[in-house]
DNA sequence: GTTCCCATGTAACCCGTTACATGATTTT
DNA sequence: AAAATCATGTAACGGGTTACATGGGAAC
């Protein structure tokens, strides 16, 4: 029987999918673009997702030789590939999320901080959500003007994010204003 | 030079600050009733930790002898710990977070599922979504009763977590609707 | 008398990261 | 001449996980 494989096996092999005819390199680039923002992957890890995928047969490599460029290796699914990523996908979901934030652990431990160390903290914490909120913007922005089935599953998960991080701006103003009033 | 630690090293060392005279094995609990939403440790990394915290100096073990239970070791601070902690604190937050989730990426793929997989999907988000509201809640209340700094801080990243999964629940319900608009 | 709580630990694994190397081609 | 893009890879590290071991007292 064979070991289960991590969930970051299936992403690659899904982007595969996804954007058949890619270069690892390209896959770096839209995974960068796609999924990164609820399932960040290194350059790395991805080439070595890509081994994995082609010894286990899912997808199959393809040297492709340019002008203007190195030469590439391009990939795309196999059947077995496909028939895994549809078995993944049916298969119950165990509710694989995980979450850790260096601000919420200093936030925990404010009352050892200067009163200003802490406002400082959520001023830098709120600039980064509104970073975050732009690029989120923009990439439903560009996604909503394609209606393909793919552009919509990207653009609701963008969404997901954006609703995150819109409540968790409002929280930063929340807590500002409560710590205002002590400061008077 | 030494080497930085992670994060992790801090976060026990600022809960043995916060709950001095515990054990490893309280120690696990605490972490698990607090900051384990933002911050999850695993019961063996914690033991690694305070191996860790005690070889630096920066909290002191003391054995203590029980009646009816085993004999235990008890964890406080030391000076050169309560410096470091402030150190940590103090330093600029290099905004080490990160987020993965199975729900997400297997939604990013959802175009490859039967409409009633995706439904299940989301059905399941959103029961572990309301089991977390209700945790947070809960959590929320029993904080409330005590007005010491560490309870607000604590609260306040309760709150955190509270505004985020309302947010997520709402994204539910906001997909539920957008998919159910198609499928008549 | 089996199961739960207290209490600490070992062993093994591997996922993911950072840093670095290489080399050609194209742009500035 | 330098820097950016394309393209793939190696090496080393370590943080975090799961599974398991042990053993006594308490509770049901």
């Amino acid at each position: 029987m064979a070991a289960e494989l991590p969930d970051t096996t299936y992403a690659v092999l899904g982007l595969i999918d996804k954007v058949p005819g890619a270069s690892g390199y390209e896959l770096v680039a839209v995974a960068g673009r796609s999924f990164a923002h609820f399932w960040p992957i290194s350059q790395t890890l991805l080439y070595r997702e890509l081994d994995r995928l082609a010894n286990l047969g899912w997808v199959a490599a393809t040297r492709v030789e340019q002008l203007h460029a190195p030469s590439k290796w391009t990939y795309h699914t196999t059947a077995a590939g496909q028939q895994a990523l549809a078995g993944w996908l049916a298969a119950p979901t165990p509710a694989t999320s995980s979450f850790r934030s260096g601000v919420l652990l200093r936030f925990f431990f404010s009352y050892r901080m200067h009163p200003d160390q802490v406002g400082s903290l959520l001023a830098d914490y709120r600039s980064t959500l509104q970073a975050q909120q732009e690029e989120l913007l923009m990439m439903m922005d560009k996604l909503a003007a394609v209606s393909t089935p793919t552009a919509r599953a990207g653009r609701l998960t963008a969404l997901h994010g954006l609703r995150t991080t819109q409540a968790r701006l409002r929280w930063v103003e929340e807590v500002e204003a409560q710590l205002g009033e002590d400061d008077s």
